[in-house]
DNA sequence: CAACTATATCGATGAATGTCAATCTGTGTG
DNA sequence: CACACAGATTGACATTCATCGATATAGTTG
């Protein structure tokens, strides 16, 4: 971090304006990435389309193992990625666990990337 | 592939019904991945925000090193990543690049999230 | 209580990723 | 032409992550 030159640039003009301007914190970007890093798989996001997508609103985990071509371990642990995001619910009812989507939930991780 | 028991549990129904429904293909949600694995991360964010934030929508590396203290290969790589997943738009002028936001694109991005 | 089932957790492993130092490529300037 | 500078590319390294097999936990059934 220190392979800064002490030199000015010595041209006519800098390459543009410098940017004192509130911009998003180290802080706040590592929050909002958290969200973004739920998504960034596409077994995730077919899993958040898959439970989108019941009538009922909700889905137990042996109803996205098998579309997804993939262990009940691996689901399973996507899921709880997606719970921490704040993006899905989970409920356990007897020996099932359903999953929900949080409501609202994708309208404000919408509203994250209007809000950089 | 056992979708039905042959003893039917003493609970009202099976743990939910089958997911007959059109689910986001995994080409899809491959490609839709891309863009979030962008925005997934903090200093991505950042920097997305910066140039967001700069009043003539465009700002050059030299801009955008220095409030992320990264080095400048890495904001570079970033940048590429941003560049790579329809974000941002790069155009070299003299010796300087200078970076600007995709018009639509953070919009087309939050309705990725409404059409899962 | 014992067997079974659905789901979660743990440990390991290979792949992807973020970062940096060094180097390469243009572009402007003496 | 020679040099300086902005930015991109490369290679290496450490970290994170997706996945799986094995196991643990909890609820259900006999």
């Amino acid at each position: 971090m220190n392979s800064l030159q002490t030199v000015e640039p010595a041209l006519d003009a800098a390459c543009c304006a410098p940017s004192a301007r509130p911009v998003l914190s180290a802080e706040d970007a590592r929050q909002k990435a958290l969200v973004f890093k739920a998504l960034a798989d596409p077994n995730r996001l077919r899993l958040l389309s898959i439970v989108k997508g019941e009538a009922s609103g909700e889905s137990c985990v042996c109803d996205l193992t098998e579309p997804l071509d993939l262990g009940q371990p691996t689901v399973s642990h996507h899921l709880k990625i997606l719970v921490d995001a704040g993006l899905l619910h989970r409920e356990k009812r007897g020996t099932w666990a359903y999953y929900s989507l949080v409501p609202g939930a994708m309208e404000k991780t919408a509203g994250l990337l209007a809000s950089l």
